[in-house]
DNA sequence: AGCCGTTGTTGGGGACTGCAACAAAACAGC
DNA sequence: GCTGTTTTGTTGCAGTCCCCAACAACGGCT
């Protein structure tokens, strides 16, 4: 891979779009200091991301400071978008999200938890996407699709390999629906952990943290890990499944055929059966608990301090294994936070290696249910993003 | 950081001497294809590395093809070195190793398994060090030195952090050594995992492989992990202490404070204690387990199945949490991996979510005891090989 | 109103790579 | 033994991109 003169222009492309799409909006000036080019460099890249439309100037506004006033550069918006799938245990959803991380607000779906076939998924994903693209004026350019699902996602064939959780093995989810809504675009699929640790990362709780660890229960433990910035994927891309780390040998059987898995352990069936719920009870029966919760019910606090237990020595672990600054807990465990924390805080400072000489910082997911999404949505806008006037831009939505 | 024009020569001379580091001797026409650089560019690279002296030219050698005969191009092996130094448990060891890997043999001494002060192990290295030196022709350049150490490293202080089985804490050990050699060079220094498997990575059984864990037991059990073809470092280089990860939460008290850690179910002393050995019985004892394994014997065959049960876990979680490709057995688990290796394989099969979908060779190390050193070479190196024009070459030694 | 400091723009220069033509060296065939 | 072919190294030229310096624009401050 040797590197030619070109390449210096795509990186500095990438890395002014890239600047503005993630920070927001930012005069010439900021864009200099923040890159280290010249001002007259930055100013014919701006140039040239404005003539293919990505970027914009505002009106020249004074800072109160002395000097000319520097007009604000920002993405357009709606101008390049992604059509966002989230495919959850407990509901599915479909978005619209530009350039920016603006985002229209989601069209979700929630659903029983059966183990439903694929069709009728894909039914509801349709007519849910169907609805999200009638929300992109006409004319937009629409740039990929982006699924993010919870389960085992090859990245190389863009299939789901599994969702433990779901029942379906070796599906091409994004084919399936380019096809039902006639549309031919590039694809990205992405296990919800991994989307929503890029997420976090980019927007949410971790902005700026380069080593971090996002643990997501919902019925499972979704995970994803970023290390030095850089999302783990591993091989195919199945890695980051932290919750088949087995921590209890003896434990309970797993569907992934092992026993005492972690997701076993920490799980919504393992919280709800402690607190003497009905396992499937879903997110009613987590309610009542967290209410008992509140309410200082023993019961409740009995079984919220025993996933506790286990969610500390599953996090001393992963701290081990990845000396991360920040571990960003989603979905029920973000709930769970305020309980766990100091059991969970005390084994790291007393019973991990790693924890003891490096500080970790373990809070919870600011972006909630909707990370999955804006991950994929950012996995998906990549390829724009690494090569700004090299990648097709799309066509405009025609729908 | 915005990328100028100079960045490119940079980047093409970094990629130039590391083909000829990382892959050997090539003629000009091999790094062509190789990089995908013009002729003549690759030309002027040559010459730019050779004016330096980093590179020569050996003398053409026709191949038995038609065409012009293009000499072979190679790095000057002793023209820069690294002095090396080794800290294991059992021994410590020092040596030179100079650019393209090429090494003179080590200076090794074993030593007793007492929890030894900083002070004796220090005169120790001293002495191996001056040893080494003294191998390295006057006027060569010493490039750095690389330490190389089985315990936590702060990669940003370059101190040991602990050494929970030497038992020191917070030691400047690069510092120290070049106090006491009077020297004043680059220093860097590595967990002996971490090297290990960059080794293993670059020259040992991983050669091309970008996604590999390293498992090397000696009397604990360290670890390295390369993910994505970059080492795991974590937020300041602790990351990848996978003994620690607990895997049997009732189980014996680790001296990190937590119970049941892998590096207690699969480590040296647990397999001398179930084969009915001395646990400090060190090399000795375990040659004689190795051969009680030979003979048949069945208290020997039961003890390491049992290490084997338990390595099979820890490997199955590893394959879990980072997918990859090769997991490399070093040191005593070297030994061992004829023994275990249906066990493991069989686990990862039935009992891995992960490694049931994604195929992982679990094998030997093929560097054995010097492969923590030649990592830390290697790291030393990296400046070098990063930035071969603007790094410093070193003065030329005078010793 | 005039000066100052900051920012954007423009033209020239330097560095680097790619391209094409030419030279060098060995093999194959006559 | 000679010539044509093939592969490789080298040289001069052109294109691209960034940096630098000078100049212009613009609002605040005195």
């Amino acid at each position: 891979m040797g590197m030619a003169t070109d390449a210096v222009r795509r990186t500095n492309l990438s890395q002014v779009l890239r600047i503005l799409h993630v920070e927001g909006p930012a005069t010439r000036a900021q864009i200099t200091a923040h890159t280290g080019l010249n001002r007259s460099t930055v100013g014919t890249l701006v140039g040239d991301l404005a003539e293919v439309g990505l970027v914009e100037e505002g009106e020249p506004r004074s800072t109160g400071g002395r000097g000319r006033p520097s007009p604000l550069v920002s993405v357009v918006p709606m101008r390049t978008a992604v059509l966002v799938i989230d495919v959850k245990v407990d509901s599915v959803a479909a978005g619209i999200v530009g350039l920016g991380g603006h985002r229209l607000p989601f069209h979700r779906l929630e659903r029983p938890r059966v183990r439903t076939g694929i069709e009728p998924t894909v039914d509801d994903l349709e007519a849910l996407a169907r609805k999200a693209l009638a929300d992109l004026p006409a004319g937009q350019h629409l740039f990929g699709i982006a699924v993010s699902i919870a389960g085992l996602v090859d990245r190389h064939t863009n299939t789901v390999s599994e969702g433990p959780n779901i029942g379906w093995t070796q599906v091409p989810l994004p084919d399936l629906l380019l096809e039902r809504l006639s549309l031919d675009l590039p694809a990205v699929m992405a296990n919800d952990g991994d989307a929503g640790v890029w997420a976090e990362h980019l927007r949410g709780a971790a902005i700026g943290v380069d080593d971090v660890v996002y643990l997501s229960g919902e019925v499972g433990l979704g995970a994803g890990v970023i290390v030095g910035g850089m999302p783990l994927g591993g091989a195919v891309g199945y890695a980051g499944e932290l919750g088949h780390m087995v921590v209890e040998p003896d434990g309970p059987r797993c569907g992934c055929g092992a026993q005492g898995c972690l997701e076993l352990m920490v799980g919504e069936q393992a919280l709800l059966r402690r607190a003497g719920q009905t396992e499937d009870g879903g997110r009613d029966a987590l309610d009542a608990v967290l209410a008992a919760i509140v309410d200082g019910d023993e019961d409740a606090l009995a079984a919220v301090a025993r996933t506790g237990h286990w969610l500390a020595i599953g996090i001393a672990n992963i701290v081990n294994v990845f000396n991360p600054r920040m571990v960003v807990l989603g979905d029920m465990h973000a709930l769970l936070h305020p309980h766990v924390i100091d059991q969970v805080e005390l084994r790291l400072a007393a019973k991990s290696l790693v924890g003891r000489r490096s500080p970790v910082r373990v809070v919870a997911s600011r972006l909630g249910d909707d990370a999955s999404a804006v991950g994929a949505a950012e996995f998906a806008l990549e390829p724009l993003l690494s090569d700004p006037l090299g990648a097709d831009l799309g066509t405009p939505a025609t729908a």
